[in-house]
DNA sequence: GACGGGATCGCCGGGATAATTA
DNA sequence: TCTAATTATCCCGGCGATCCCG
């Protein structure tokens, strides 16, 4: 590994130890895996994903987020939006992947940069994913919010009740 | 902010950037955003209403300050606004931090320096709030004078009706 | 950054509803 | 044409900070 440009950040103890318990090679830089838990794709840990279907999520941390009235406490149908997306994305990036090229008539609903989303419609107001490398279109009423989570779920392999859940959640 | 026990790590250039690009309030810390962003359940920020009370602080002072004509002595809402936040300070001085966090569409509300509210903002005006830590934003009409009190107090716990009778005496 | 207070008005984000298209 | 689905305009309420007034 040649020496990148390094940069120094304090982390308290308790994270440290989160990061240092996800080493998977000896070794392995706290850069190296951080950038596996955030999920920023990068060159050298490349995880071989299985083109072929995801085999049923069976929502772990969705539920959490349901329990924890975390959605609860958000204000606005748009935060509670994309705080789901990212609870789905961090769940199982390779589902979501595969799930996110749903669409509307013109629109994309989701893409790996603001600008695709912007191409592909009108005031589409896209917003980045957090945690993940995705961006959603954010100019939808509420209805339709509801309706790319709950399609976004189906196609990851969620249960029904699950979905319904969810998504009325927003 | 409590310094905890930090640890020094390395992440190059580009994942230096991208925490950075998550920060959401002003001075926040490497060690934060990243607990975010792994959504590591933060004991810090944790929801301050786990059904079990969090001792809801019964305002023995904030009465005492409606009662005691100290309010109605001043001549100016933002002098009203200044002895409001003092008192409550005073009478809780953790609730109050917890519930500091309170922000804007750009500007933040509280903050333990002058700085800080003069970066997050244009003409902010920022004031000490005497006997205690914290700064306040004060270039705002009444009626967010009034708000800033109703959101704070309604996060440090106090009931709907006291916080009521206090934002109306600014 | 030096007058301080704060009302007024411009701007922006959220998202319902109107418009459009299949 | 009528309806259902989708788009994206545009209204409303909230927030910021300029600027007026004492």
């Amino acid at each position: 590994m040649p020496e990148k440009m390094m940069k120094t950040i304090e982390v308290d103890e308790e994270l440290y130890r989160y990061i240092a318990s996800n080493t998977r090679h000896i070794g392995e830089s706290a850069s190296d895996i951080l950038r596996r838990l955030l999920n920023l794709d990068n060159k050298a840990d490349a995880e071989p994903q299985p083109a072929t279907a995801p085999v049923v999520t069976q929502g772990e941390g969705v539920r959490h987020m349901l329990e924890s009235g975390t959605l609860a406490a958000q204000d606005s149908a748009i935060e509670r939006f994309m705080t789901i997306l990212s609870v789905l994305y961090r769940e199982n990036p390779a589902a979501f992947a595969q799930a996110s090229d749903i669409k509307g008539r013109k629109r994309i609903y989701f893409a790996d940069s603001e600008a695709a989303l912007l191409a592909a419609g009108n005031t589409t107001k896209p917003r980045a994913i957090e945690g993940s490398p995705y961006w959603v279109i954010t100019n939808t009423n509420t209805g339709r919010k509801r309706n790319i989570v709950a399609q976004l779920m189906a196609a990851m392999g969620y249960a029904h009740g699950l979905i319904e859940r969810v998504s009325q959640s927003i």
